[in-house]
DNA sequence: CGTTTGGCCTGAACCGCTTAATGTGTTGGA
DNA sequence: TCCAACACATTAAGCGGTTCAGGCCAAACG
């Protein structure tokens, strides 16, 4: 016995250790995981750190710390119980691990709409894949909650945070004085990635485009091209990003002589139509219109045609956010083109640091560019 | 002593029997709660049933009853603990629950497509709404992957029952011998709902609409309307009711005498357009053309304007999907409505049932149902 | 009046993993 | 040669619930 080498005798303590404690979970353990194995059809009982400590040869410690990647176990005993936990197909039990104070392996994500109207902003969608691809890469799950306001967003959050649900969560739709600023800032709060404005963060990370420039560059484009009279129809007021893209298109057209007026909606193609009426039937009609989403911006297409007036030629149209969408009419949307997946894995990313412990900070993604296509054209005149 | 109550002995015992623990759990315990109170920033401490049943003056067993609503206490005891929890403001650890087995408190939703594709298919959005509707009622959550393709489907499907990770599934994007189907009906599979037909679903627990009917009241419409050349643009061939259509649709036009062509797409605007193009350049084109969703309608209708081609007086066009797209255009499309929203929430329901341990059952959905807008009309003859 | 019965509760094991605290041999230095 | 330092492992105490086998006591029964 005593020219045994250290992990043989080891070997032995632990097959020993291991039979008296199955001995001491008697039968009526047994009986009960019988029971259940009936009751259930025959369950093939899951696999657990301890089969693989078992068939390794060493304690549940040691595999704990070589399954993840921390010092305490030498590199073959790593890479033996490695080898082990592949061949029995070993998949760490995420409750297990959150409930031992872990990582939950899951972010969340409130969206605060109507379910009815969320179908149709292609954003979110896509935003979601774009996260998706990142958390793929750790093999982190997304937990996705749709909920009708923002008290029901606040209570999601206060819930996932009791219950230990989630690592961080990525919090949209920033607003004015949003109270999750204040509450995501509290000391207990749930690690965040803000997507919006740095000014309407608070000092909390957050991941923005700058819409001010964006919104500056589409004006200017459509000035150059002739146009005097340029309006915006525009999305929810309480929204922070609908007041920066408010006041850089009143600034900007200002800055340049112009009167610019804002159409206010919901975001939905309804409402989208109905601005562009109000807009278009006026007296001094604008001759260029800048959306704020890719329906709304289809809608006032409809919407002009109906009313015989021409597309590019009386009127230009810009929609925000690019889309599939865009390119799918006739004649093609021009529209103000962001990479919203890439952006959302950009957020993940910065999650990822945020849960590592990295300090706040903003970070600007690229800024949409203007991409014209059919519905604009040079104004020359009535 | 022997005078008192029952419960008020309990409440003695009881907390002496929590000094003695606390006693034991010792300096080591005290000074390490201490530590991590210090470099987190005096976090408080969560409020677990130990908490509860220290302040009803009865056992954590007692308060996991209570909670559960099940029997084993008095009502009154009941109504305390209640009353306790709310005021403490506990919320149960998932984490927890789910390690002794219990619920996990989470259904999963795994959607294989390209995520660049994904974002203009309103669908998806819709349905998840609609399960999240139901989700909501009972505090459950939606783990959210989006994948590739099928493999990984399976991929994120077995690692989350190994991983214990979610009560049921739903799944979505059937195909014709899905290998998701005879891995979901091994015994110690996920509980599962399929989106799809029956026969698609091989005895697992689906819920369906009869594409096949609304299918042949559109040709049969069309056919009505003076139409003889009726087309229809697809989506992908292996999904399930792609083929379900396909047939339905050669089935009727051959029923009615006429030749039915079918082009083939990846659900993209884009090959919407060029599907139509190819169609509509053919010299005997159809006058009518049924498309698989709606951004193909609307690309479809892009390129008939593009040709010269009026709508409707040349050519009809049906959408399948009602979406708010669908009112926004010029003219405003015509389409197979469906309530996705309700659809979705129609399938969590199923599936909570199915986790509750009904049987497997197939489920019809209401059926699309036409709705003819602007892009339908009697056709008159070249 | 002794004995079931049944309602309420307690005690403690257990779920699978993490992680201090605590051994053990081995080495290297004095 | 002896001891400290070190590398590797083990032990066992949690994490926060669930659940089952009793225990206790009052009511019902024979």
């Amino acid at each position: 016995m005593a020219a045994l080498t250290g992990r043989a005798s080891f070997g032995r303590q632990r097959a020993r250790a291991a039979r008296g404690r199955a001995g001491a979970r008697s039968i009526k353990r047994f009986s009960r995981l019988f029971a259940s194995r009936l009751s259930k059809g025959l369950h093939l009982r899951r696999i657990t750190i301890a089969d693989i400590a078992q068939r390794a040869g060493v304690s549940t410690g040691a595999v704990s710390y070589a399954l993840n990647d921390r010092p305490g176990v030498s590199a073959d005993t790593r890479a033996r119980i490695l080898a082990i936990a592949g061949e029995l197909g070993w998949e760490p039990s995420s409750a297990a691990r959150s409930l031992s104070g872990a990582r939950t392996e899951t972010v969340g994500l409130v969206l605060a709409r109507d379910p009815n109207t969320l179908g149709f902003e292609s954003f979110y969608m896509q935003f979601i894949a774009g996260i998706e691809s990142e958390l793929a890469k750790r093999s982190y799950g997304l937990l996705l909650q749709v909920v009708p306001d923002l008290e029901a967003e606040m209570r999601a959050y206060r819930k996932w945070r009791a219950a230990r649900r989630v690592d961080g969560v990525v919090t949209v739709d920033l607003r004015l004085d949003d109270p999750r600023v204040p509450w995501l800032t509290e000391p207990d709060s749930i690690p965040a990635v803000l997507v919006g404005d740095p000014v309407l963060a608070g000092g909390l990370t957050s991941v923005w485009t700058d819409d001010a420039s964006a919104m500056r560059e589409s004006v200017r484009y459509l000035h150059a091209m002739g146009h005097r009279r340029i309006a915006r129809v525009s999305g929810v007021k309480s929204f922070g990003h609908t007041q920066i893209r408010d006041d850089a298109f009143r600034d900007e057209t200002a800055r340049l002589g112009e009167e610019g007026q804002i159409g206010r909606t919901d975001y939905t193609p309804d409402q989208g139509a109905g601005a562009t009426r109000t807009l278009l039937t006026r007296a001094d009609r604008p001759t260029a219109i800048i959306y704020d989403n890719d329906v709304m911006a289809l809608a006032g297409l409809g919407v002009a045609n109906e009313l015989g007036i021409l597309v590019p030629a009386e009127l230009s149209i810009i929609a925000w956010d690019d889309s599939p969408l865009c390119v799918a009419t006739y004649p093609r949307l021009s529209a103000l083109s962001h990479d919203v997946t890439s952006f959302g894995a950009h957020v993940a990313r910065r999650l990822f640091d945020r849960i590592e412990g990295a300090k706040g900070g903003s970070f600007l993604d690229s800024t949409p560019t203007l991409r014209p296509r059919g519905t604009t054209a040079r104004y020359v005149g009535p």
